[in-house]
DNA sequence: TAAACAAAATGTGTCGACACATTTAAAAAT
DNA sequence: ATTTTTAAATGTGTCGACACATTTTGTTTA
């Protein structure tokens, strides 16, 4: 989930110039090093990272697919500007994408693939009960509980449009609205209930019980964003 | 629904050379006048439509995010494969999303939106009957319809994933695997409940009834399949 | 004859340059 | 001083050219 390089399913690393300018760019993107909304100057961010234009110029179509800069023609790129309703929209989305997913991980996923979910969802438990570790559960556990799911779904549809266009936005999301959140507690549990219906290859209740466990994401963003108008 | 021009939002219509030989390309593509799995040779085609490389690359560029083409460095790029294991998972990833439009289109529909959907569904209806128009109804009719209730939805990503991203990929599935089925008057009544449910902004009721519609066309593909067997 | 190698041909990745559009700056007019 | 017009500057769209990778062809060798 971290680092793949995009292009490539595996043969190949990285190889051609535009696939490391996209990468270097979604990441500066997805951090905040370039800020929402700013205006992207071709000549002088192909000068800065030492290639044509032409490259840049694809590297930013690609960018443009995923949602992370808008284009006018003859108007330039900007960087996407988040907002709250985004956001929304962003997670009925994933209520039922993710939801399909749990359903089909139910059916999908081999006997070893929910062991190694049992294990992971163990080791986060351990981490709450010890150090409270709210900070790495919630940015990275969680991320990692879903992917797990959605990689079982086996739907490779599925799969890239959760795990290459959605992610890093959501990621970009979590970066720049901070996005803390006091639910780790609930979330693991959450995350065991979900983890009981796949292991009973209930795929209706795995289903149900992702859908409701995004819902209640939302309403804790909803809740966050509220209180600090 | 029908030749929307793809980058613009309805301001500047079809400018850039890319943008035409993105929809040129696309469509010959999703028609099959090129052929499925077949080489893309640059410079040819650059030749062919009398432009330069450059411009050709951000259309092919455009084209393999839309996952009609896919590009292998320093091998080129080549017209997907289309195939049956696919296409399902199509119709699971619309299940999932298209449920979802349904539900949040009994929510956000507006009166007349949903009048013109009753008008729209009468005009099936009477079509159906007069000359049992099988060939109209199937292509567009259905088309027509779900475009309708995803637009009704409100919600932007699901609208753009659903009406630009997976649009011509089903499209070109309808052309090249034929797609006949028997089951428009089936549709049309399923279409029937759908609406009854929307305009009593039961949206849950919708989202059901839009799953077991999509699934009900996905059963019917596979039966088409295995008979070709 | 088949396999291994070498050389030519083709194709992709990357670059720099030019034409036209847009924005910014300056000058003119009210 | 404010607005309109004009001119300079910057930026995007498009092109043609070159370097390197891959494929094809032809040649040599076993």
């Amino acid at each position: 989930m971290q680092n793949q390089s995009t292009t490539n399913g595996a043969d190949t690393i990285n190889i051609t110039l535009t696939d490391r300018l996209f990468d270097a760019l979604q990441r500066a993107i997805v951090e905040g090093e370039i800020p929402q909304g700013s205006k992207i100057s071709e000549p002088e961010l192909a000068r800065q990272h030492g290639v044509s234009r032409g490259s840049l110029r694809e590297a930013i179509a690609r960018l443009e697919a995923r949602k992370l800069v808008e284009r006018k023609p003859n108007l330039g790129a900007r960087v996407v500007t988040l907002s709250y309703e985004q956001l929304i929209e962003i997670f009925q989305l994933r209520e039922a994408l993710e939801g399909m997913a749990a359903r089909l991980a139910a059916q999908n996923m081999t006997e070893m693939e929910i062991e190694e979910l049992q294990t992971l969802l163990q080791q986060h438990g351990e981490q709450i009960a010890e150090q409270r570790g709210q900070a790495y559960f919630q940015k990275q556990g969680d991320l990692d509980f879903h992917y797990r799911i959605v990689q079982g779904s086996k739907n490779n549809q599925l799969i890239a449009l959760l795990c290459n266009d959605l992610y890093h936005l959501l990621r970009m999301y979590r970066y720049q609205f901070g996005m803390r959140s006091k639910r780790s507690q609930q979330a693991y549990e959450e995350h065991h209930y979900l983890i009981n219906a796949i292991t009973a290859r209930d795929a209706e209740m795995a289903e149900l019980l992702m859908r409701q466990h995004i819902r209640s994401s939302r309403r804790n963003v909803e809740a966050v964003f509220l209180e600090q108008l």
